[in-house]
DNA sequence: CGACGACTTCAACCTCGCTTGAAGGGAGGC
DNA sequence: GCCTCCCTTCAAGCGAGGTTGAAGTCGTCG
């Protein structure tokens, strides 16, 4: 198995595009090593790295934050459960955190329909 | 009581600013008469589609959604209870896929959790 | 009548999260 | 060797959703 990715492999692998994953690197999002030829060279961990960033991403959270929390995982070896779980963890909370606020506002609505009140 | 507010009366009692007031009107979401001065003045309708506007921008919906929804309200007569729900209730639905995606992106977190694999 | 704050328009600028394009260099197959 | 595609950087642009500032006008109070 090859271990070396190149950006158009993890753009097809991840579905996200390279304009976007050079754009991550830029924002310290994910990072690369380069051949001699100055090209950019992932490892597989990278594929992953991408699913969580997207994944933060419909929690609503911001590039900035998902950078914070990535900066958060050790440097020089690949991130272990306990490492994963801790993000998980936090983005959970933030999700519950959506999802009752949403709730919240789904009972003012349904508070609203039939007597004309949207004074949310 | 003072039928007619001025912009930042609106901006006041929304908690919306004067620019944000202004640009909605130049998106055609509100709707404003003039003094013989060239200022806007909004009659107390607009508190209430101010309202809407921001719920419906928390629930995720794009300004220009909320503008077509708002173009299907009656012109020339202040909305009924019928019109608010009708409304409501195609946000509401908006609203439960919204909730419903989150719910299912947070199962897989919990079963993330634990096991290192966040392949979302 | 003067002062002063709230109002007007218009254009420029801002952040986010990217995409697009120009101009070129690298990698691998025939 | 050469063809072709993938890769590089850098700068500009985009769309959403506004804010900020300049220059000038309105409205109201005393």
């Amino acid at each position: 198995m090859d271990e070396q990715l190149t950006i158009g492999q993890v753009a097809t692998r991840t579905g996200v595009a390279t304009s976007a994953l050079r754009f991550y690197e830029d924002r310290g999002l994910i990072s690369s090593v380069r051949t001699e030829g100055n090209q950019r060279r992932y490892t597989r961990d990278v594929i992953r790295i991408v699913s969580v960033i997207r994944a933060a991403q419909e929690l609503g959270i911001s590039l900035t934050e998902i950078g914070s929390a990535l900066a958060s995982l050790p440097k020089g070896r690949t991130p272990n459960a306990a490492d994963w779980a801790r993000l998980s963890a936090g983005w959970r909370d933030s999700l519950d955190q959506r999802i009752n606020d949403l709730l919240g506002l789904r009972d003012e609505l349904d508070q609203c329909i039939g007597c004309g009140c949207l004074s949310l």
